[in-house]
DNA sequence: GACAAATACGACCGTTCGTGTTATTTTATT
DNA sequence: AATAAAATAACACGAACGGTCGTATTTGTC
């Protein structure tokens, strides 16, 4: 791989963090450049605009989620033990990223109302999450583990309510039981479920 | 009233639907001032920072949230029709609010890592809405509507998990199908706590 | 080691940011 | 009608914004 390749990556991978961090607003190209030790002129010329920069901070942190809730996930058993994996790893994963949380999340208050490549690029990675939710859902009736007439989607946005609830309860009023209640209303989910 | 609290308040209640709309970060003093046709210095005298303006949205945002939400919930009769009239009267102020959705929501992804009074202010709506869900529940129980174990905060943190995930299927995914998802999910709740 | 291409840099553009200071207009009181 | 006070506007400021440009430096190839 080209220097160039290797320097854009790293550069994305830093902005990722920030960007969590401050919002996609909130990223400067002057922050990105300290971050990065670079000069804004010598990271900027890696992207074409500030939008394709944060387009492409979109795709990193994508890639990083299959990598780290999506994929690990899918090599659990199908039924319901990757449906909890699934939740599991979504609430790691929002833990694991001590400052800023998900990204997707913090960039969906900020882009909801406008219009553009970047909403609809973010649109698409949680209408992703929510099809992989309710997929495995279905697997898990099919194979029994869930009722048969159990409304898959309705499912996916059930586990949806409890993870938003989960980061802001950790997030924003630093609640320690965020975790603890998380789980007490995913088991009662499952058990409604079977 | 002064004429100059008057204008105080014509600009917070323009602030407020900006702030929605663009964010916390997002609203500087030049669009508030074209948005209330104010000089951006003449605006600015009737407040002494930029953090103190913010912070007269947030409390103007809340008694705003008061009178919309939670007082007429509050006129409900005792119990489950008081805890199913929060849940609506909070569906239908997100609704209303059709650019922007709830200030609240939109202010947390950018403040939740940025200690200050602002963030304490914001930390304090939130913690009073899900104290005002709690004891409306607890409420219910003593009335006999819900089952006398039910713990009351895990069903406000559900109620909340239900809000968010409506708040995102309506406002990013622009799901027609949102609020009924939000429905179901609540008739499932509240039949679990009877 | 020479040379072209890729990469990074510092300086700078016009604009907007939040925030002062000063002047002008509007309002309220006599 | 005159005047004091309050409200608004005009203007300037230094800093930071996204972005451009010419130049220097590094890199890979021969």
């Amino acid at each position: 791989m080209s220097k160039g390749a290797t320097t854009r990556e790293r550069i994305l991978d830093r902005a990722v963090d920030l960007v969590a961090t401050v919002g996609f607003e909130g990223m400067s190209l002057g922050d990105l450049a300290k971050a990065t030790r670079m000069s804004k002129s010598g990271l900027f010329a890696h992207f074409e605009s500030k939008e394709d920069l944060l387009l492409g901070v979109l795709e990193t942190a994508r890639a990083y989620f299959i990598d780290t809730v999506i994929s690990p996930a899918l090599h659990e058993p199908r039924g319901e033990p990757r449906v909890r994996a699934l939740l599991e790893r979504w609430l790691a994963w929002v833990q694991a990223r001590e400052s800023g949380g998900c990204p997707f999340v913090a960039a969906t208050s900020e882009l909801d109302d406008c219009p553009g490549r970047l909403r609809d690029a973010l649109v698409a990675v949680q209408l992703d999450w929510i099809e992989t939710l309710a997929t495995a859902a279905r697997i898990a009736v099919e194979e029994g583990h869930f009722r048969p007439e159990l409304d898959t989607r309705q499912l996916a946005y059930d586990i949806y309510g409890i993870s938003l609830a989960f980061h802001f309860y950790h997030r924003l009023l630093r609640d320690p039981e965020a975790s603890g209640r998380a789980a007490d209303a995913f088991e009662r989910l499952l058990e409604a479920s079977r």
